[in-house]
Order: structure tokens, then sequence, then C-alpha cells
DNA sequence: GTGGTGTAG
DNA sequence: GGTTCTACACCAC
């Protein structure tokens, strides 16, 4: 943030950097830090960067509205990993110890956030609104997006050249929006409106606020988008480059520097980024080599032209938990098999096979706390990899022994050791084309839909490029010739489920209801979607107007099938009433299922029977029902006209529950249930969502209490659901998702038909 | 392919 | 630089 001499020193370093660029323009800005004419490279890439505002705490606050207005943490083990705006006025940061945070802040409410289900759902649910949009999309973890958006821009300024004239929307990086000249830098400009049309839908389709940067690469996107929090979103132009990379304050800053590059960097005299920036080029290629040298000075200058590399399917899949103290081969097989139940349920929904298993630990040093991880691995012989793809129970146990075999690679059981995480990780991961029995044919059909309606849209192409280039290492499908669809279908699949009724529901939602995103779809929706957005309006009418093919089904799409199946799925989507439900209704049913507390007693009663044998007789009957295409073509495509809390019949469902719970509570390690917070099932007893402390709840004001309370009783279905699941420790809604229903989902499909406020 | 390390949110 | 729970890239072997 400083000017003076420095940035006249350094204005020629700055044109040596740019001297590959093409006619430079001269431009003259004022208000901001450049007052004498500045070479600027043009425009050539508009990138943006998406940043949720606190996202944990935004989702649970979607889940559970009350918790808006109360100062809200997200806890992991001790730490809160993130908390809402509330709190954070209250004083409570980002990985605080939980002790002290609530030494700060008595009344912070405390939601445990060690299930990243619901996370990664609405993650997922993020990035793929936005590759609704453009298919470039990278993601960043799980609360960042990067989108190129350059095609879009040239489109726009091409279809409607009066766009270029068009103001920035919202924050200029360090100018007064009225000073910032849109016609120097047009391309931006309808960026940062893109940028903000695409907030708009983030928020009116998923309810979630955040930030974005409009920059010319990754590197800078990032960076700016951060300076006006929260949920606002600022365009850095070329001009400012220098300057916000001067406001860096220390190299940990700059994104791709870690703290061991730091270190190594610190050892080499550099400390600022400007030390970076001006030394040696030599001197640090023999630190780093050349290749890394040349991207940290790089980085530090600002400069990265790193493509936006579609993320797509992620190419591994794995669970851990962390824990003080584990020393016996009893624990960790307790462990190992929850963990690996747990991703064996969302492996078989991605629907590849993993070729790889790979355990992790963690062991407790005195001298070395943070002691590395270590990890062994091995194949997944190929009977195996298909169990997990078709849900066969069969894998668990036989998982859980290599998982075991890999664990006494590492760990000598006859002396003492002492644990302090566990990871098991799916990896190497091989598309199927055989998925098609598995049900897929759903999630093609859903999951195509928004993309096939574009097969007249100049971005189909491009899509289904990025899609295929997404799926490194995954078999292209040949079935009847289609190979082209059918890696779409491929690529479908790893959306983590979402149900093809979600995917539509929100949209066909905001576009009647939304007067503000109604005006501005047609804006967004010309890149990518085209004219489709009316399309898929018609294709898929809604809850309520259900035409003659299920709502989500591509009518294109569905004449190209063979009769059989478009029998089947018409069976599938309109069956009986009494069938079908089978996925939502162990939603609506899990209030019921059982007492907690018989819960835990149950996990008591068969605590014993382990580990000899795996047994786990209800979650075999569960998956068996994977198997099944029926039954998931109908989950897939029934739960759209589903009611909120519509009433079960089924009897054998709740039994199917209830012993599904059984078996999987006894996984349970008693260990955890005595740490940390009330437990989820005491809440759930208490008549209040099950992710509310009650001790916290119970210091909350009266008032606040009341209004709590209150908003519970109106959401108790859906609430109870995952709360009374909840569980200590480890992978709690895991669980729940071992129902075939793939109940998750429909919890989350519940959370659209009570929308939040916000 | 395996195992460790570094980076990131 | 460590807490958490992931996920990816890279490198040496």
């Amino acid at each position: 943030m400083d000017v003076g001499d420095e940035d006249i020193e350094d204005e020629t370093d700055w044109n040596s950097i740019c001297s590959d660029f093409v006619q430079p323009p001269h431009v003259v800005i004022h208000g901001g830090k450049y007052c004498s004419k500045v070479p600027v490279p043009p425009v050539q890439r508009v990138i943006l960067h998406f940043d949720l505002d606190c996202f944990y705490a935004q989702v649970e606050m979607i889940r559970n509205p009350a918790l808006r207005n109360v100062p809200l943490g997200i806890q992991q083990k001790y730490i809160i990993v993130t908390c809402n705006y509330v709190a954070r006025d209250l004083g409570v940061t980002k990985l605080m110890l939980v002790t002290d945070a609530k030494e700060k802040c008595p009344q912070l409410v405390l939601v445990k956030g060690e299930d990243l289900t619901h996370y990664r759902e609405t993650s997922y649910k993020v990035t793929e609104l936005l590759m609704s949009f453009c298919p470039l999309v990278e993601r960043l973890g799980f609360d960042e997006n990067f989108m190129d958006i350059t095609e879009m821009v040239e489109r726009r300024i091409e279809q409607n050249p009066e766009s270029a004239h068009y103001s920035y929307e919202g924050h200029v990086y360090n100018l007064d929006t009225s000073d910032a000249k849109v016609m120097v830098h047009p391309r931006l400009a309808v960026g940062s409106r893109i940028a903000a049309e695409l907030r708009a839908e983030i928020h009116s389709k998923l309810g979630l606020t955040g930030c974005a940067g409009i920059a010319t690469s990754k590197l800078l996107a990032k960076l700016v988008s951060g300076a006006f929090k929260p949920n606002q979103q600022t365009t850095l132009l070329p001009e400012s480059v220098k300057d916000i990379m001067g406001s860096l304050n220390g190299l940990r800053k700059v994104p791709g520097v870690g703290h061991q590059t730091a270190k190594r960097l610190q050892a080499l005299g550099l400390v600022s980024v400007q030390d970076l920036q001006l030394f040696p080029l030599a001197d640090l290629v023999r630190e780093f080599g050349v290749s890394t040298a040349q991207r940290l000075q790089n980085l530090a200058l600002g400069i990265d032209d790193t493509p936006v590399t579609p993320t797509g399917a992620p190419q591994s899949l794995s669970d851990e938990d962390s824990f003080k103290k584990m020393s016996s081969t009893n624990e960790v097989w307790q462990k190992v098999k929850d963990l690996l139940s747990s991703i064996l349920d969302r492996m078989h929904k991605d629907g590849r096979q993993p070729l790889t298993l790979r355990l992790t630990i963690r062991r407790y040093s005195a001298t070395n706390k943070w002691f590395s991880r270590e990890s062994r691995q091995c194949p997944i012989p190929n009977h195996i990899g298909q169990k997990i793809t078709s849900g066969n129970c069969d894998a668990l146990a036989q998982l859980v022994s290599m998982a075991m075999k890999l664990f006494h690679k590492m760990v000598d059981t006859n002396t003492a050791f002492h644990l302090t995480l566990l990871n098991v990780c799916f990896s190497n991961l091989q598309a199927k084309c055989a998925a098609v029995s598995k049900g897929s044919i759903a999630s093609f059909f859903t999951h195509r839909s928004p993309e096939k309606t574009q097969a007249s849209s100049r971005c189909q192409e491009d899509l289904s490029q990025s899609v295929l280039g997404n799926l490194r290492g995954q078999v292209g499908s040949d079935v009847e010739g289609k190979t082209e669809e059918l890696t779409g279908q491929d690529a479908s699949h790893w959306i983590p489920d979402i149900p093809s009724n979600l995917k539509i529901k929100p949209y066909t939602q905001s576009t009647m209801h939304n007067p503000e995103a109604s005006q501005q779809r047609p804006m967004v929706g010309e890149c990518c979607i085209g004219g489709t957005v009316d399309d898929k309006r018609t294709n898929s009418p809604g809850m309520t107007d259900v035409p003659l093919l299920p709502p989500n089904i591509d009518p294109e799409v569905f004449r190209l099938l063979p009769e059989d199946i478009q029998k089947e799925l018409l069976s599938a989507a309109y069956p009986e009433t009494a069938h079908g439900l089978h996925s939502h209704s162990t939603q609506s049913v899990r209030p019921t299922v059982s007492d907690p507390a018989d819960r835990a007693h149950s996990s008591h009663h068969n605590h014993s029977e382990q580990p000899a044998s795996l047994s786990q007789p209800a979650a075999c009957k569960l998956n068996d029902s994977f198997h099944s295409t029926r039954i998931d073509l109908r989950e897939t495509v029934k739960g759209f006209d589903r009611q909120p809390n519509a009433p079960t019949t089924n009897n054998q469902q709740e039994h199917t529950v209830s012993s599904l719970q059984y078996s999987l509570t006894d996984l349970l390690e008693e260990g955890n249930s005595s740490t940390g917070l009330v437990s989820q099932r005491q809440s759930a007893d208490c008549g209040f969502p099950g992710n509310v402390d009650p001790k916290v709840f119970s210091e909350l004001p009266p008032e606040v209490q009341r209004e709590l309370l209150s908003e519970w009783r109106q959401q108790i279905p859906v609430l109870k659901i995952s709360s009374s699941l909840k569980k200590q420790g480890k992978s709690p809604l895991a669980r729940e998702k071992k129902a075939p229903a793939k109940s998750s989902q429909a919890n989350d499909l519940l959370k659209y038909f009570k929308p939040s406020s916000g």
C-alpha cells in the first residue's frame, strides 16, 4: 500500500516483465497509485475466483436458519474451524481453541463439523452450478472455485457491444469505482458483471453468499477476492497489480508459497514479496531449480499463466479421524472399519471402482508431536473392487482385512504404540461403463439434461471436451456408439449424488419466484446455456406439474432409449405409491426409528461380538437394494414430487433403518462419546436439533431460546433426521448414508422445500 | 505403483 | 507452526 520512490524504481522492472505483451496501452488513472503513465498488459483472460463466506457455518445456518442470529462456531474436535460473522464480531476467530472461544464468547453456539458430508455436497452443488454456465471451473478446497470466463465475456461483448460500456460491478481494487474508466478494460468490466450475476445465482439457488475476485489470472483473482468481505466482489485492474502484490505482508501471503518454501526463502534472506521480486533469478535457481525458481519469482511479481483446469471428479476419496490416543489393535480395527464403511458408501455412490487402498497413520511422539504421517497402500483386487462399485456388503470385511494388513506393515503391535490419526483412502479410481447397470441411467438423464439441452449451443463441444479432459484415466463408455454422451454420464456421476430433483428444483423455483434472478438469468445464461433454460423448464416442469415424462428427464434423450428402458424409467418414476419412496422414507422414518438411548444400548450389546468376524446383516440387506436399477431410478426421479413432511407408512422400512442403525452404532467406539460436547443423542432427546449443544442452548437468553424452539418446531422433521443420527466423532451422517436411499440427499431435498429466508 | 512431502482451504 | 478433514501435485524410488 506504500507508494513513493520504490514505485518509480520498480517501474523499469515491470516494463521488462511486461515486454512480451503486445502493445501495452498507456493509460492514466487518477485516484489510484499510478499517477504517471504506466504500461499495462492488455487483458487477455478474465478469471474469477469465488470464495464462499464462512462456508461450513453457512451450510449449518441453511440447515437451521435459527442459527443465523446467534454466534455460531463449527467445531472439529477441540477447534473452531470456522464461525459466522455474528461470532466474529464477538471476537471468535477461525482455528481458535474451543475453550478460548467459549471464554471469549460464552454464548457461542457450537455445531459439530467433523462429518463433511453436507459441506461436500453443498460444495459440489456450487461447482456444478458454476459449471452450468461455463465448463472451466476449478475447485480449490470446498469453498473456493476459479472460473475462466474469457469466452463468456467475449461472447457477451460480441452479442451486445453496448455491454462493454457498462461500469464495473462491485469494487475496483484501489480505486473509486467512479474513477475506473470502463473503456480501458471492457473485458474486466463485463467480467465483473458476470461475477455479480453468478454470485446472485449462487445465492438464489443455494442460499450461499460469497466473495468474488475478477482479474486476469488465478493468482490475482484469488488475491483480490478477499479485498472486501463478506459477500462483496472486487476487480483488479492490471494497473494495480503492483499495488496488490506490494500490499502483501510477507511471502506466506503469496498463494503457492507455503511455510516450507517460505522458510527456505527466508534462509536466502528473503522476507518480503519485494525481496523475492528483486532477487537474482540465478540464485533462486540454485536453491529451487529452474522451474520452481521461475514460478516463485513470477508469483511474487503477480504473474501467473496457469490455466483454469476443470477439476472434474475427485481422484481419491478418503476419510480420516484424529484422536488423542489409540493404542490397541482392537480400537484400530474398529476405527478402520468405521472409516471404511463410510468411504465405501461414498465410493459406491461415486460409481467408479477404486484400484488402490491406502491406510495412513500418524504416530504420537513426545519429542515431535506433529510426527509426519506414514502410509502403506496396496492394489484392490478386481473382485473386491467390483463389490465396492456394486454395493456388495462383502467388500467391507475384505477391505478391513486388507487395511489391517497395511496397518501391521507399519506398526509392530507386539510393542506399545500410540496413534493419533487414521486415514483410509481409495485412489486410482476407474470409471466403469458397467455403471449403467447400477442405475446411473437415471443420473445420465438427470445430470445430462442441463447439458444435453445445450446440444445446439456453442458451448456443448467445449463442455464435453473439458469433461473428457477431466476424467483423467477414466474409461470412456461405448455403449450404442454414444461414446460422447455416455462419457458425459460418467462425468455426471462424480457430482456426488445430488439428486436430479435438486438440480432442477431450485432452478425452477427461483426462476419463478425471484424477480431479481429471472432478470439476471438471461444474462448469465447466455454463455453456455443459451436458450436452454427455457427448454429445461419445459422439460422439467417442476414438482406440481408432472407431464408425460417424469421431471428431469430429457425427452430427447428418452426417445433415444430402447423401449424396455423407457418402460423401466416410467415404471420407476411412477410406481404404486407405497413403494418407491424407499430412500426418502428413511428420512421421515428416522426420528421414530428407535430411541437414541436404545441405540446406545444396542451398541453395547454387540460390542463384544467383534472383531473376530464382521457381522453387518442389516447393512447387507440395505446394500442389496443398491443392485436394483429400478429402485435407484425411482429414488432419483421420484423424490421430486415428495412433500417435505410426508408421512411414511412403510413399517418395513422402519425396521430396516433401525437395524441398520444398530449395526452401525455397534461400530462406534466408546471412547469418543466421553469427549467433547454433550452428545447428539442427548440433544436429540431434548427435542431440539442434535447439532445444538444443550448446554449452550440453556445459556442463551430466554427470548432467543423461544425463537429457536419455535423455529425448530417447524423444522423438526428435517433436523431430527440429521441430528438423531449424528454421533460423536467420525462420520455420523455417513452411517445415515448407508441407507440405500441416499438419504442425505433427501435431506438436502427437504431443505429446498423449506428454503431459508437468507 | 509406492511412499513421503508440500500446499491449500 | 500447530490444532481439523480433506484433496491434489510432485518427486524419488
